[in-house]
DNA sequence: TCGTCGACTGACAACGTTGTCAGGTCTGGT
DNA sequence: ACCAGACCTGACAACGTTGTCAGTCGACGA
């Protein structure tokens, strides 16, 4: 028998060729007793070609198919030429998850990431940087967005652990994250990003908030600035809570302890906007001259509010964390930001590193936000 | 024997429980001669426990412990609170590899999402929008970007289909996809997005991009204007050629035809800044009054080159595909929006519909962008 | 008292793959 | 002619789980 006339596809039409080879694996009818593999006249979903499948029309051993498909030596030209034929005739697609189940090394070739908001440009740029970091170890990132929802977290932790992945990217939710701990003590490598970990020791990357808000402030101060107001997100969360404190910092530090003003709780752009548009309206007493926004769509949120005043060039506006753009806006928003391509390659480096093996002690890495001065936060202080 | 005395830890340090009780399977030992589970001393990470672990510890075989973790009806409360205490003990996680293999359903509650670029307002909130749909289905989103290489995208499906995703989401950056007819024909759930498919048949969501940019151009002859220019990303891409064919299209009509200047190929805001400058500073004939921008990031690159010029009240801009903060440059950017959200969701919607089993005919759906006039596209031409 | 039924539990095979090991063939040296 | 060794190839078990089916046990009606 030649080898060129060993097998057929299961289930053609016209069965013409020999009968199955005495080293043929398994039957050739085993996918379905009608079905074709591959394709068939309707457009109902058929069952994928497995090795076996491969084996059988090739006429070889399972095995020898696995050693084919895993491009390992020992195999002679002919017998693999064979086989990649038959691989390509039936589609065959390798299944990673038959073969990492079997595999030692247990690794899945993914990692998991769950930040606050993917569509917000943080997020979305954080992730994007992860992800090249993540393609060139070849390995696919599972990415889904908190809402500071505390509860989607840990849902979202457990199903990424049951999906096995080799590694965690986390901007909590939640305050304390001791539920972490035994994925942890498996030897899951997580980085935190964004915000510290609490309860539990983990890498983490994170911008240094509190000095980052007292630059921004000393800025605004020393441009004559005395009522200087601070708007910040929820107060469980940290690194708002951060930003805040270190508002407070800088004007006690200042002296100007007894002008602190803070508008708290602040949940999106229009939220802001709110809070704006009312300090500015209906202020009985001396208004702020300044503001100083905790995140980058609170900021968004004062400028709108400030613009339908026509204050827009009257009042010093401060941002933390840049945006696309920032710098078309007139005037120009001055903001601290945060590196942020810096930070995902850094989450990325640690992970990898981790998954690599690396046990060393948990690292902080913190990276220091710049002040980049684009006009807004350099108006003088107008009564 | 009492139940509660049933089992201990694999390797929990003084032994002071009674031997295996008779029913127990497999050995304590199995998962290594020295490692308790979930804990070392070391920081060592450690084997995880399997169903095997923990019917040793609970007394009771593998299948009744699927039994538990599945929820299943017919197990006596006292075996199911004995089975859960083990679970709790030694941090059991379900393998959905290991069920999503052996389960006839065949489902991983994963799907793929391949997108331009996730760090761009549009792709990111398409994703967004998917995630949410996505999580309803209690499924998870795998994403990467493109960048408009095509042998990744050939790369990344390929991934894809060895995770055995249940639905993919493509926005392509290959010209034309027939490498996908296998996987189509063996039942993959597939919704195409932003492109339309060629030379394979799926579902699509899309844009009018010819309508939409004629009605941008119309738009801005109706202000007077007379002598437009079109900007355009590289020509291969689809949708950057149906936008510039709009514009053609739009100017032939109002008998302009003779007027019509493209500047294509941009692939950035700094490229689209760049062309622009050059041709309102060095233009020695008359110049143009009006720019018709195909992609969000070239009309940022036009504004910028533009304000650089001082040209921002003069000159009038139109751009395709909204982003945040449009409205708040001076002049509001004038757009043609595209609904991402409304986009995102019925993909979704289309994607886990044919998950869910439909099989009826491919279809495309065709979203109408909207005018939404700021400013920029309203300004008469200025000589 | 005995058979029957329902409720619960377990043994075993299978999902698609790879690690281990043993067997077979062929070449070349004696 | 024979054997050692290199080179290929295949049988089998195992990864962690679930579907199938058979078995045990106590209660209940006749």
């Amino acid at each position: 028998m030649s080898p060129s006339e060993q097998g057929e596809v299961p289930g053609t039409a016209g069965s013409s060729g020999p009968p199955a080879p005495p080293g043929a694996v398994g039957s050739p009818g085993s996918v379905g007793p009608a079905g074709p593999i591959g394709s068939t006249g309707s457009g109902r979903p058929v069952a994928r070609a497995t090795m076996k499948d491969v084996a059988a029309l090739s006429g070889v051993s399972l095995k020898t198919v696995s050693r084919v498909v895993n491009r390992e030596a020992g195999v002679s030209p002919e017998v693999r030429e064979r086989v990649e034929r038959a691989v390509v005739r039936l589609d065959y697609s390798h299944n990673v998850h038959a073969s990492n189940l079997r595999r030692s090394s247990g690794r899945t070739g993914t990692v998991g990431a769950l930040l606050q908001d993917i569509s917000n440009s943080f997020s979305a740029s954080l992730l994007r940087s992860l992800e090249d970091v993540a393609r060139d170890h070849r390995t696919a990132v599972l990415a889904a967005s908190l809402d500071e929802e505390p509860e989607r977290e840990i849902a979202l932790v457990r199903g990424l652990v049951a999906r096995r992945v080799d590694g965690l990217v986390l901007m909590p939710a939640t305050a304390r994250q001791e539920y972490l701990l035994p994925e942890l003590r498996a030897g899951l490598p997580t980085v935190f990003v964004d915000r510290l970990p609490h309860g539990v020791d983990a890498d983490s990357v994170t911008v240094d908030n509190l000095a980052g808000s007292r630059h921004a402030v000393r800025h605004l101060v020393s441009h004559g600035h005395r009522r200087i107001v601070a708007l910040g997100d929820l107060r469980t969360i940290q690194t708002a809570e951060l930003r805040l404190q270190g508002y407070r910092e800088a004007m006690q530090a200042a002296g100007l302890g007894g002008e602190i003003l803070e508008r708290a709780d602040l949940r999106t752009s229009e939220a802001a906007e709110q809070a704006v548009s009312r300090l500015f309206r209906t202020g009985t007493g001396p208004r702020p001259t300044a503001i100083f926004a905790g995140r980058n769509d609170l900021a968004v949120g004062a400028v709108r509010a400030l613009r339908a005043l026509g204050l827009v060039h009257r009042v010093a506006v401060v941002g933390f964390d840049d945006f696309p753009l920032a710098d078309l806006l007139d005037p120009g928003l001055t903001v601290m930001r945060q590196n942020v391509g810096q930070i995902g390659a850094e989450v990325g480096r640690l992970l990898f590193a981790r998954i690599a093996g690396d046990t060393a002690p948990p690292r902080r890495v913190i990276i220091e936000p710049t002040l980049i001065p684009r006009g807004s936060g350099e108006i003088p202080p107008h009564e």
